[in-house]
DNA sequence: TATGAATGAGGTTTCATTCAT
DNA sequence: AATGAATGAAACCTCATTCAT
């Protein structure tokens, strides 16, 4: 009882160590360049041990991915529970997707960028059944608020919420994607300023999808 | 010197038929899993061959790229070659890149997830300037029929064409990416269809741009 | 501690090992000529255990080059050790190096016709040094063993210790490699023996260094 | 007639400006490193012409070596011929092998560290045989000098003026090995001149080899 | 004679994974 | 549970040589 439970605990604890130097070696080689080798010293333990705890590179890169998308799921959490308009929320969805560009970009790369078909080798059922959960989460908290934007009266009920969620999510990502990698092409060759495409994206979005009533509110909540 | 035209003639062909291995390669296995000597055998030549026209893997892999890209310039080309009114013609181009993404679909994954840090190697300065030529095209071809639209007050002055460009491009490349990795997962667990979702975005965009009196153009050519 | 100790000795003697099939392979076919694929199956390993304890095929060739040095500075101390007067242990060190001309015949080969650009990989830092040091320990026994000579009357108190031993060392190596590569068309065209030329050729030497009262030991001694 | 000489004369212009293109090469790279390439861009002519000329890499570099025998040929015959004194004659041989070292280096490496085992490939009979003959060329200059010494009793008559020859020789070469590649080490960590050294070795050789009588003429000749 | 495209065997090295301890 | 030595397949690339033109 104690002991199997401080057993399980100290087995999390070493699950997620490991993953912890799973990321640093990801975050800086990517999936095809880190080596099992690295991560083994980074999390300093045998190689071993790794495959004791994962049953392969590939999936301890879906679990340090299931952390990124945890990291958002919190952030988009913290928007939703603000006691403010819908309107308003749902802009600060959308902000707090560009904040974690910005500020868990190699997450952001490492689901984005991520290759299916990469992943030659075995990635376990339950890894993957964990990801889609995760990835769920998020998506499920997208969709509710644009739902419950749509029963408020803010967007039009003519829209499909989870038609809106998509257009909203995959619009930024592509953005984003485009900033990501060529920023600089853009801002220094090109004269224009990405992040503010990305605003000017959303807004013509939104704004196309709220009810007449909502728009004047939304102009003040957003811009 | 016709010897010798011959002789470039035939450099030339023996050039695309390599391309023609190594897409076949690229297309079923990605850049990583894809070998050189795959890549021969497809090719029915040597390795050492191939080396002697391409200086390395990633080379042959942004010379498929190129080729790539070309087609989608090329299908962008007949677009603004149509004698049809212009709003007419950008609702084709975003038509046009669907098309692609359709039809040329490892095309499309090749330059939407190509990642850098893979390209890891020596990739040959004369490739890459040859590859930012090409992308830079197809920029210029939609960015310029966006400031035609402008001009010919379909677009709203306000837009800045560039801007609107990367934007539609964007919102376009992360539906598609969507549809590309979880069309099926949308379509049966989700009930939306990505394409429509899709068409919507554009729509919507595109209406937001332009002016007053082109939106009831615009539905015509469009819807 | 015992464990501990144990895995030490076996990983220490797996290295000998692989030196052993290393050796076998240079000494037949030399640097250039020998593959990694020979060595891994003369010690019945695979190919990645000897990068395991070797980081080259060159940190390789100098592991055995350090064997080699070991054997000679042997041969050498034993030298050293007799308790003969001293004009004698000199004579019977340059005997010794002509025993291993003789009887190591192939390390003479690897260190005296190692061609320094041909180390053009990655030769571990610690190996280089490891070889720089087993050298320096053979020369100074040479002229530990000249400065004694001095130091006991027996060669001249104008000779540089340092500068004697440089030349009877490379005489007599310059000589080896004669016999090494030219033996028989010295014997059979010529008619000359090598073996003679060279002790001729360290009596000259020797006798032009020993002071006037040691040469009639030192004719006793050697000749 | 003058057609077939011309043509016989072109091509052994052409055969030359070859070996020119290959020496460049080989004095950069060494044999191993050295490619057909590199050679062939070198010459100005394409790679198939080289083996027009020369059989292998291997035929080419031993082309290159019978052209560095020459030269110290040269230098020896110019000493020969001089109208002086035997003993200084002898001396300035000594001297002339010391200039060819310094002064052709590149050359001196080739042929004493020229390691036969590398020549795995084919060589032509007739290369062989003609570098053992500019090999011998220059051998019997040295030992038709010390003969002359011994019959103009400047050297002793006990000696053997081929074994006189060899010692001189091999002597010499040993020590300008160390030279050549630990020159630096000598002097800055040991203090020790190894052209001094050099000096001093062949001065207590060749005053061993001489006659009482004449032992004062060459100390004036060579001190 | 001269070319240079084509060959293809072979080189070294890497690394995810396994397994005996 | 933990180790880390061992594996071995496979990867990319080089280059001396040949041969059709």
């Amino acid at each position: 009882m104690g002991i199997t439970e401080r057993k399980e605990r100290e087995k999390e604890h070493r699950r997620e160590e490991i993953i912890d130097a799973a990321q640093t070696i990801f975050f800086q080689k990517g999936l095809q360049l880190a080596t099992m080798d690295e991560i083994a010293e980074a999390a300093e333990l045998s190689k071993g041990t790794l495959y004791l705890y994962y049953k392969s590179k590939e999936d301890l890169y879906l679990a340090v991915l299931a952390r990124g998308m945890d990291i958002l799921y919190d952030m988009f959490s913290t928007v939703v529970a603000e006691s403010e308009p819908i309107a308003k929320k749902i802009a600060h969805l959308l902000d707090a997707y560009l904040r974690y560009f910005k500020e868990q970009r190699n997450y952001f790369r490492m689901f984005f960028f991520f290759d299916n078909p990469q992943v030659h080798k075995q990635v376990s059922e339950e890894m993957l059944q964990a990801c889609a959960t995760h990835n769920m989460k998020v998506w499920n908290i997208v969709i509710g608020l644009i739902r419950e934007g749509i029963e408020e009266g803010v967007i039009d009920h003519s829209i499909d919420p989870k038609q809106a969620a998509v257009i909203l999510w995959a619009s930024s990502s592509g953005l984003m994607r485009q900033m990501d990698r060529e920023d600089h092409y853009w801002s220094d060759v090109m004269g224009v300023n990405l992040e503010e495409a990305l605003r000017r994206a959303n807004a013509m979005i939104l704004a196309s999808m709220m009810t007449e009533g909502a728009k004047t509110q939304f102009r003040e909540a957003v811009v």
